[in-house]
RNA sequence: GGAGGGAUGCCUGAGUGGCCGAAAGGAACAGUUUGCUAAACUGUCGUACUGGCAACGGUACCGAGGGUUCGAAUCCCUCUUCCUCCGCCA
């Protein structure tokens, strides 16, 4: 959510940026505009309502006090009277604070400086490409063959005891699961990462901080008897460890990192493209998330492509980073960079990360704060990244490194692994 | 699940209808003193909205929401949550 203050006090700024994402909207900025405006007045007259209320009732007292009993019957129907405007008032204000709330939660987040203009993946920037696509031999397969040739994934059987899109890992296919995320861990600890474990389910306050309600609603899966939600991505429960709070300067960054399953409805995504681990119900991830000072952010997040990045470099995969265009970028991002790797058998590249610097987008709504040395408090920036999701990192290695011979773990993997070869 | 007791500022903790945005102590920060450290002393020390160039004001917030009252941290109702005891249980 972005801070009222700003928009009302850059609203050409706001409605270029948003032009850069194809916003389609842009009359939001000034219904705000306005809807602050009456806010601000209707709250300035309720103030001086109540502090009359607030100086009679004071008087009152008084009076009772020095025994004046019929002044002070007089002052309190007086009182009563303004008793009925102030109600009426604060039903008012009430009322266009929900108006400004729901146009503000409406808005999504301004592109960074440096985002391209655009509409579609089409007018994303690739700002990197490592490697080449891996040679491979005459009889390659899809990943979705190979996992039922070794017999490491069974998708069937997960059909059975859930639904489509809850794999079965079995074997070596389990124990590779478990080799990339400790190895995903250990690096993101090595790199300054505090390891977190955190809840699955959360609650609505918690969807709200992060934005995923009332946006997303329906991508999680809900339960609605407790009301709580299985979440879509560690950054849910990981970032609101910070709502509400007030940190003090030196303590950023906080560098969070967390491995947990996710959960995602995906609603109405069927397809040739989600055959197979390209598109899951459920899926492991080891997220990022960093708290830092807003001077910083941009900066981070480059350390935080860097990092992914030497992820990828080190399993051996051929990628590339793209820097998403306006159109393409998630509604709160200010700036995104998508990893991308060559699935050398389906001929196309998969997303296996997200990096994202929210400026203060997510702070305002979770009123995560920090007191500078000047002993104000202002929003901080969250950044998040995914480092990294396995469906597709799994699905790019059986896919880049197979071989007549059975599929070849990479180096790195092989301490996590036990094994070298999936055969 | 049953019974009881709590929730106050960064922390501990007082406050049971007006003199309370809230005592006191601690922590923290600034200063004085000091050869250094410590101690002592003095001061500062919640958040948000809002008015004002500023000085300085106004309003709201004592877990959340509603109610009673001229007036609520304080009384009433609902909810959330924590603790203790019992039961059940991985």
């Amino acid at each position: 959510m972005l801070q009222v203050n700003y928009i009302r006090e850059n609203r050409e700024k706001v409605l270029e940026r948003l032009s850069v994402r194809n916003f389609k909207q842009p009359e939001l900025v000034d219904e705000i505009i306005r809807f602050d405006e009456e806010r601000r007045q209707t709250q300035t007259s309720l103030d001086n309502l109540s502090a009359i209320a607030n100086a009679n009732a004071k008087q009152v007292g008084e009076l009772m006090r020095t025994g004046k009993k019929e002044e002070a019957e007089v002052l309190k129907t007086q009182t009563a009277n303004s008793k009925e405007q102030s109600k009426v008032l604060s039903e008012q204000l009430a009322v266009v604070e929900q108006q400004l709330y729901q146009a503000l939660v409406q808005l999504p987040n301004l592109p960074g400086e440096q985002v391209p203009s655009g509409a579609t993946p089409e007018d994303n920037e690739v700002t990197y490409l490592h490697g080449a696509p891996a040679e491979l031999h005459g009889n390659a397969l899809p990943h979705w063959e190979l996992t039922a040739k070794y017999d490491i994934i069974d998708f069937e059987l997960g059909t059975k005891i859930t639904g489509a899109g809850f794999p079965v890992y079995k074997g070596k296919g389990a124990r590779l699961q478990r080799a990339l995320i400790n190895f995903f861990l250990d690096r993101a600890t090595a790199a300054g990462y505090r390891e977190m474990q955190v809840p699955l389910m959360v609650n609505e306050a918690s969807g709200f901080g992060t934005g995923q309600l009332p946006d997303k609603e329906g991508q999680m899966y809900h339960s609605t008897v407790d009301n709580l939600y299985l979440i879509p991505t560690a950054e849910v429960p990981v970032t609101n460890l910070y709502r509400d709070v007030i940190l003090k300067e030196d303590e950023l960054p906080i560098k969070n990192t967390a491995y947990t399953p996710c959960f995602r409805r995906e609603a109405g995504s069927y397809g040739a493209h989600v055959r197979g681990l390209n598109r899951l119900h459920q899926f492991d991830k080891v997220e990022l998330v960093q708290v830092v000072h807003p001077d910083q952010s941009y900066a981070i997040l480059e350390e935080m492509s860097t990092y992914v990045q030497s992820l990828l470099q080190d399993l051996g995969l051929h990628y590339r980073v793209l820097r998403l265009c306006g159109g393409d970028m998630g509604f709160t991002s200010a700036m995104t960079y998508d990893m991308e790797v060559w699935s050398a058998a389906q001929q196309r590249w998969l997303e296996v990360s997200s990096v994202s610097n929210f400026e203060a987008y997510q702070a305002n709504r979770l009123k995560l704060r920090f007191k500078g040395a000047t002993g104000k408090t202002q929003l901080a920036h969250t950044l998040n990244g995914s480092a990294l999701a396995l469906p597709r990192i799994v699905a790019a290695i059986l896919e880049n490194y197979q071989t007549e011979e059975g599929v070849i773990i990479p180096e790195v993997l092989r301490p996590y692994t036990g094994f070298d070869r999936i055969d």
